[in-house]
RNA sequence: UGGGGAUUAGUGUAACGGUAGCACGACGGUCUCUGGAACCGUUAGUCAAGGUUCGAAUCCUUGAUCCCCAGCCA
């Protein structure tokens, strides 16, 4: 029984997983698989798959294997199964069935590729590639037989054994099952099974020269593996049929294939082609460069697996590609981050400021609370001195209306210290603010005023003899549109990339408390975002990723603000074009009088 | 033009013949030593047209739109 707090997933995969096992089909048993080809780094959409197979898998008490599919030596390498490893683990998922490869199982499908062609349901064909692809059709005309289709089955036999063997060149012939030429759908058109290539495999080394296609080599591998659902991506749907074909003619374990759609997240893309050519062509950093939706890159931007894994959940399953705002992402991040991350005081754009009337050699150690949603996290002491650094956005000469913050005349609170006064402000000779001159209020040590008088604003500050100096760097959307990939014909989209993406700041100034923290350490800075340790971070120099930004209503005002004016400009201009027209007919008028 | 899928507010997701709900976003407000968080409110939807039914997002029919398939990739 569930407890009526209890979410209960009702989507159709889980669906037909709970009733499979009401019906005891597979003895109860509920045994999944995540199948990643072991050519590219995992990203935002395998983790999506990742959620279902290893999810599903532990909801029913059942197992989930990791399996390499490495069946195309071509494009795998040993890097990406050892990266695939370590950010399934960081996301927090453990292959209870087993780690497995696809290539481990080679001598068993070449067993039962033989049995198929003595059973006269395969065969060797010496077509060319070309050749195969016109004798298949079209989507309107059905396929033509190869003329080596009804090959004897000793002939097709020794072939096999021959390609096996080695001593067929690359390209020259292929083992095909025989099923349907005519068949609507492609995959039933004869599909190849084995291809030739002379290809050292980084799992197996140069034992095989054929390697098997997906189709034939996928279902065996599920079936060995005592695999109850096999749960994939919505493009195999088409090849449901071969799947079972395949499986039902071997007469082995049927685990029964369910397709789910992958989803696309706004403002960034998911395909490992195109992921490639960001990295290749030098636009990102890396495969874990922190704009990248790749698991690495959001790690490195201090996303975190348990934020990933709620949205996850709260997009659920389906069948059909959606397009997730990365807003909603960003909600999951920015929930949990808010939950576990320490509060520290940064200041991102420096401004100085000297309290003109604070002891010169003064330093005060002022309590700050580590994470008020956390009572655990416990006080952290924080060095003020005479001269301390502010936000130069949190000080405007002639504030606006609705600016709480600081301005010469006003009061506002220094987080967890005084009072301060700005009486005036020093500038450089293009006129910027570069120092400003305050006074602070002894009384209001730790933030409150005796008197019960009270400030608008709060300021983040940092005192600057204790100051970490750092470089942070600020992350915004990847691309510039919601769908970088809808491009028109002549547009390249990787043009779509948003040239301000990242932005690097130096002399960020960091309380002191942050000294030696190591990388991938998240905190919050008070008033700014959550922000991340990179691990460019060097013993004197730290380096700092801006995850997210807290929300920002002051910002909001200001975009606002700015539409306000814009809008006000435009209705201006067009009373003077009225005006000016209203002038023009009345002159004539004037005339006739 | 063959075959296989899909379609619920701007976005994502529930409702499985019985009051179309939730989340995100946007907008407005309350509160606040983070213009954060929290809290409250507003906004807006069943692809279309028929049919079955006391009653349809749900069942039926027809149509529209979108996605996938002609690799010796997975």
């Amino acid at each position: 029984m569930t407890t009526p707090t209890e979410e209960k997933p009702t989507d159709f995969i889980r669906t037909i997983v709970a009733d499979d096992v009401a019906n005891n089909k597979n003895d109860a048993r509920v045994h999944t698989r995540f199948p990643p080809e072991p050519n590219g780094y995992l990203h935002i959409g395998h983790a999506k798959a990742i959620c279902i197979d290893f999810g599903i898998a532990a909801e029913f008490g059942g197992k989930c294997n990791l399996r390499m599919d490495d069946t195309n030596p071509i494009a795998e390498e040993q890097e990406f199964v050892d990266a695939i490893q370590e950010d399934i683990k960081w996301l927090g998922w453990d292959w209870t069935g087993g780690l497995f490869f696809a290539s481990d199982y080679f001598e068993q499908m070449y067993e039962f590729a033989v049995q198929l062609v003595k059973d006269g349901k395969a065969y060797v064909d010496d077509l060319s590639a070309e050749d195969i692809r016109e004798y298949r059709g079209t989507l309107n005309a059905p396929g033509k037989d190869s003329p080596f289709r009804d090959r004897p089955v000793d002939e097709s036999l020794d072939l096999f054994e021959r390609m096996k063997a080695g001593e067929f060149p690359d390209g020259s012939r292929v083992l095909r099952a025989k099923i349907d030429m005519a068949s609507p759908n492609f995959n039933m058109r004869d599909p190849v099974m084995y291809r030739i290539l002379h290809a050292e495999h980084p799992h197996r080394g140069d034992s095989w020269c054929i390697y098997p296609m997906y189709d034939w080599a996928h279902g065996i591998e599920d079936s060995l593996e005592g695999v109850t659902h096999s749960l994939c991506d919505l493009d195999f749907e088409n090849h449901r049929p071969l799947y079972d074909w395949f499986l039902d003619q071997l007469g082995v374990h049927h685990p029964q294939q369910i397709e789910f759609a992958r989803f696309n997240l706004t403002y960034t893309v998911t395909s490992k082609r195109k992921l490639k050519q960001l990295v290749e062509a030098g636009l990102v950093s890396g495969w874990d460069d922190p704009r990248l939706p790749t698991l690495r890159g959001l790690r490195r931007r201090g996303f975190t697996a348990e934020a990933i894994c709620a949205f996850m959940k709260h997009i659920g399953v389906n069948k059909f590609i959606s397009t997730v705002d990365s807003a909603l992402l960003e909600h999951f991040v920015r929930k949990d981050l808010n939950k576990t991350s320490p509060r520290v005081m940064g200041v991102l754009k420096p401004l100085k400021v000297v309290i003109d009337n604070y002891p010169e050699d003064q330093t005060d150690q002022l309590d700050a609370v580590n994470n008020p949603e956390d009572e655990a996290a416990g006080t952290r002491q924080v060095p003020f001195s005479k001269v301390i650094y502010i936000e130069q956005e949190d000080f405007m000469e002639d504030p606006p209306k609705k600016f709480f913050r600081l301005s010469v005349g006003r009061e506002v609170r220094l987080r967890y210290a005084y009072f301060i006064t700005c009486n005036s402000v020093v500038k450089d000779d293009d006129g910027n603010v570069i120092e400003l001159h305050c006074t602070y209020d002894p009384e209001t040590r730790g933030g409150d005023a005796p008197d019960g008088r009270r400030v608008k604003a709060t300021l983040h500050w940092v005192s600057a003899p204790h100051a970490l100096d750092a470089e942070i760097r600020l992350y915004d959307h990847l691309f510039t549109k919601e769908n970088p990939s809808d491009v028109g014909k002549d547009e390249n989209w990787l043009d779509g990339v948003n040239p301000e993406s990242i932005e690097v700041l130096t002399g960020c100034k960091i309380e002191p408390s942050l000294a030696g923290t190591q990388a991938g350490a998240r905190v919050q800075f008070e008033r700014q975002g959550y922000f991340c340790i990179d691990p460019d971070t060097t013993e004197d120099k730290l380096v700092i990723n801006r995850t997210l930004s807290l929300k920002d209503s002051w910002a909001k005002i200001q975009k606002q603000n700015q539409q306000k004016q814009k809008n006000q400009q435009k209705q201006q201009q067009k009373q003077k074009q009225r005006a000016q027209k209203r002038q023009q007919h009345q002159q004539p008028d004037k005339k006739k009088m």
